[in-house]
RNA sequence: GUCCCUGUAGUUCAAUGGAUAGAACAUCAGCCUUCUAAGCUGAAUAUCUAGGUUCGAUUCCUAGCGGGGACACCA
C-alpha cells in the first residue's frame, strides 16, 4: 500500500494526477519517477524550472522530506529516491499488520458480482482448454475479492447439447465405456453416414421429453461425466457457490421462447425459431431446431432470469467463456436487452488453448486431456522428488507432488495474458524451471527453510534500521508495489499480471539468497533479516493464493 | 466476403505513449566442504512493411502483408 500512498502525498502537494508517475528503468536512477513533458507544456514552464520547483516544494515540506533520501532532476524526469529506513519500516509493518489481506483494497465497495465459469459439456472429457477456463475463473473470483467485491463463483453445466445424444448413441453401440471416446467416434460415424442424423435427432427428442430408454442412458452417462467433473474440481480445489444445469432450464426456457415469439423478438424461419438481429449487425441466432429441440440459447434465457432471482442486488454478472463465443454472447445480451432485462451481463473473453499442430477438438478427439497431462507431470515430479529426498516416505512424496502438479498446471494456464492464445507444448509444461510455479514455490521453500533453521519467531525484538543493502531495498520496493498490482490486475481481469509479479519477485529474492547469508549473520542484523524474509514469504503466499495456488513447506 | 483477435530474439512470452525493448527455454562459458543447485552469474540474438499523429510510437490511427478465430439449426 505504501507506494500508492507516497504517490498520493506527492500528487497532493504538487497538485498533479498520480497516474503519471512511472518507474525508472533501473534502480540507480531512482525509485519513483515523474515525467515532466506534458506538465511543462500544460503549465508553460521550462522543464528544468518545473523540476527544480517541484523538488524544492517537496524538500521544504516537513511532512514529506523525510520520506526521501534525495530527489534528482534528470532531464525531463524528476526522480525520487526513497529513504531506506522509511521504506523498510513502512513496508514491513504493512505486511505484518495485514497478513491475511495483503494488497486488498475497497475498490469494489462490497458490490455483489457473479463469475460464471466452467460451463463445460457433460458427455465430453475435460481437456486443457477447460483447465484454462476453470483456473482463470477461479483466479478472477479471488482477485475481485481482494479488490473489495462480494464475488460468487457459479457454474452452468451444459448437459443437454446434441453432443449428449451423439454420445448416448455411441454408448448404445457398445463402442466404448469411455464417454469422451464415444463422442468423438459418433462424430466420425455421422460424417460417414449422414442418415444417422435422423436417429440422433430421435434420441435428442426422447432426452428432452425425459422419458424412455435413451433418457435413462442419458442420465447414466451424465452421472459418469459429473463424477469426473467432481474429481477434477476436488483435485484443483475449485468450489462453486451454485451449479446450474442446462437440463433444469429448458422447460422454463421454452416458455420464454413462446413469449418472445409473441413479442416479436423471435420468429420462425425454415422450420426453426430464430432471433433475427441483422439490423444490429449481429446476424441471426437459431434458438430452437426445426425438429423442435432446444439449442443452447434457450437455457441461457432462463438462466438469466434465475440469476436475477438467486442474486438480488446483483451488480454485474461476468460470463467467463473463451473468445470464440463472443458473437453468441453479443446476440444473447442483445436479446435480453430487447426483452427489457436490466442486469449487467458481461462476456469475459479469454483466448483458447491450441496445440503446436493446430486446434484442439473434442469432435475429432485431438485433445490433451487434463487427466493425462496431470499424470505426466505428477510422474515426473515423483521421480525427481525421490532423487532429492531419499528420507521421505511414499506418502509424503505423493502428497507433495500432487500439490506441486496442481500448482504447475494452474500457473501454466495463468502466466499467459488473457487475450493470448496458449500454444500448449507438453515438453515445456514438463520443464520445471524458469517461468514456472515450481521456481516460485522453490523460492518460497528456501525462505521457509531459513526461518525454520533459525527458529524464527515473529515476537522477537528487531530493528529494521540495520537493513542497508541495495538488494534488500529493491525487494522492499517491489513489496511496496504489490497493492498497485492487485488493483491493476482486478481492473484488467488478467491474472497473468500477478503471475509475472510473482516471478519477478522470486527472481529478486533468489539473487538476494545467493549474495547474502542470513544464518551466519551477526545477531541483530540476522533478526532484522529474518523478519524481512518472513515478510517476503507472506507476500509470496498471498499472491500465490490469488492464483489459486497453495504454498508448500518443503519441495 | 463481413467482423474480432494477433504479428517483438531460434522458440514461448513481457513492456500505464516515455529513459538503454525485458524475461524464460534452447545454445555457449562459469559457480555446490557454506541457509534446498528444481538455484545463481556471464555471453549472444528481436519490434512484419509503408505512411500518419506526437517533443517522443513496440504501444495510437490508416493501408498492405502474414497467422488465428467467429459468422442459422455445435456449444
Amino acid at each position: 500500500m505504501i507506494l500508492k500512498e507516497i504517490k498520493q502525498l506527492i500528487g497532493k502537494k504538487l497538485k498533479i494526477n498520480i497516474d503519471i508517475f512511472a518507474y525508472p528503468p533501473n534502480s540507480e536512477m531512482g525509485d519513483i519517477s515523474l515525467p515532466l513533458f506534458s506538465l511543462s507544456k500544460e503549465r508553460k514552464i521550462n522543464v528544468q524550472e518545473l523540476a527544480n520547483d517541484f523538488r524544492e516544494k517537496i524538500l521544504n515540506d516537513n511532512e514529506l522530506n523525510f520520506i526521501f533520501e534525495k530527489i534528482e532532476a534528470s532531464g525531463p524526469y524528476l526522480n525520487f529516491f526513497l529513504d531506506k529506513k522509511f521504506l523498510f519500516n513502512e513496508t514491513i509493518s504493512y505486511v505484518l499488520n495485514n497478513k491475511n489481506d495483503l494488497g486488498y483494497n475497497q475498490d469494489g465497495q462490497n458490490q455483489k458480482i457473479i463469475f460464471e465459469y466452467s460451463n463445460a459439456n457433460t458427455h465430453k472429457e475435460i481437456h486443457i482448454g477447460h483447465l484454462r477456463n476453470i483456473v482463470f475463473g477461479d483466479s478472477l473470483v479471488k482477485i475481485s475479492k481482494a479488490n473489495g467485491f462480494d464475488s460468487y463463483p457459479v457454474s452452468f453445466i451444459n448437459d443437454l447439447g446434441i453432443n449428449t445424444a451423439k454420445t448416448v448413441w455411441a454408448y448404445k453401440q457398445n463402442y466404448s465405456q469411455n464417454i469422451g471416446q464415444c463422442y468423438a467416434w459418433s462424430v466420425s460415424e455421422i460424417d460417414k453416414n449422414p442418415d444417422l442424423k435422423e436417429e440422433i435427432s430421435q434420441i435428442m427428442i426422447e432426452i428432452e421429453k425425459e422419458d424412455g430408454e435413451n433418457y435413462d442412458l442419458w442420465k447414466k452417462t451424465r452421472d459418469l461425466s459429473m463424477k469426473e467433473f467432481e474429481d477434477i474440481y476436488s483435485l484443483l480445489d475449485i468450489n462453486f457457490y451454485k451449479t446450474y444445469f442446462e437440463s433444469d432450464f429448458t422447460k422454463r426456457g421454452v416458455e420464454i421462447v413462446d413469449d418472445f415469439l409473441k413479442k416479436g423478438i423471435f420468429k420462425k424461419s425454415q422450420g426453426a425459431i430464430i432471433a433475427d438481429l441483422e439490423e444490429y449487425g449481429l446476424g441471426v441466432l437459431p434458438v430452437v431446431r426445426s425438429d423442435g429441440t432446444s439449442l443452447y440459447a434457450v437455457a441461457d434465457l432462463a438462466l438469466a432470469e434465475k440469476k436475477d432471482q438467486d442474486f438480488p442486488d446483483l451488480k454485474k454478472s461476468f460470463i467467463v467463456v473463451d473468445v470464440r463465443q463472443s458473437l453468441h454472447f453479443k446476440q444473447l445480451f442483445k436479446i435480453l436487452e430487447l426483452a427489457g432485462y436490466k442486469n449487467d451481463f458481461t462476456h469475459l473473453a479469454y483466448d483458447f488453448v491450441k496445440l503446436p499442430e493446430g486446434m484442439m477438438s473434442s469432435r475429432s478427439g485431438k485433445v490433451v486431456l487434463l487427466k493425462d497431462l496431470f499424470d505426466q507431470i505428477f510422474d515426473k515430479l515423483i521421480l525427481e522428488s525421490k532423487k532429492r529426498h531419499e528420507d521421505w516416505d511414499d506418502k509424503k512424496i505423493k502428497n507433495n507432488c500432487q500439490k506441486l502438479a496442481v500448482a504447475i498446471l494452474k500457473f501454466e494456464m495463468l502466466k499467459v495474458g488473457a487475450n493470448k492464445t496458449i500454444t500448449f507444448n507438453i515438453e515445456e509444461a514438463l520443464r520445471f524451471d524458469g517461468y514456472s510455479a515450481l521456481y516460485i514455490l522453490y523460492t518460497l521453500v528456501r525462505m521457509k527453510s531459513i526461518l525454520r533453521k533459525a527458529d524464527f519467531a515473529e515476537s522477537v525484538e528487531y530493528s529494521l534500521d540495520l537493513l542497508q543493502s541495495d538488494i534488500e531495498k529493491k525487494i522492499a520496493l517491489e513489496m511496496a508495489k504489490y497493492s498497485d498490482i492487485v488493483y491493476k490486475t482486478g481492473q484488467d481481469n488478467d491474472p497473468s499480471e500477478i503471475a509475472k509479479y510473482l516471478f519477478d519477485f522470486a527472481k529478486l529474492f533468489n539473487d538476494y539468497y545467493q549474495k547474502i547469508n542470513i544464518l551466519q549473520t551477526e545477531d541483530n542484523l540476522k533478526k532484522a533479516r529474518l523478519i524481512f524474509i518472513y515478510s517476503c514469504s507472506l507476500l509470496l503466499e498471498n499472491a500465490l493464493k490469488l492464483l489459486g495456488i497453495e504454498s508448500l513447506e518443503e519441495i
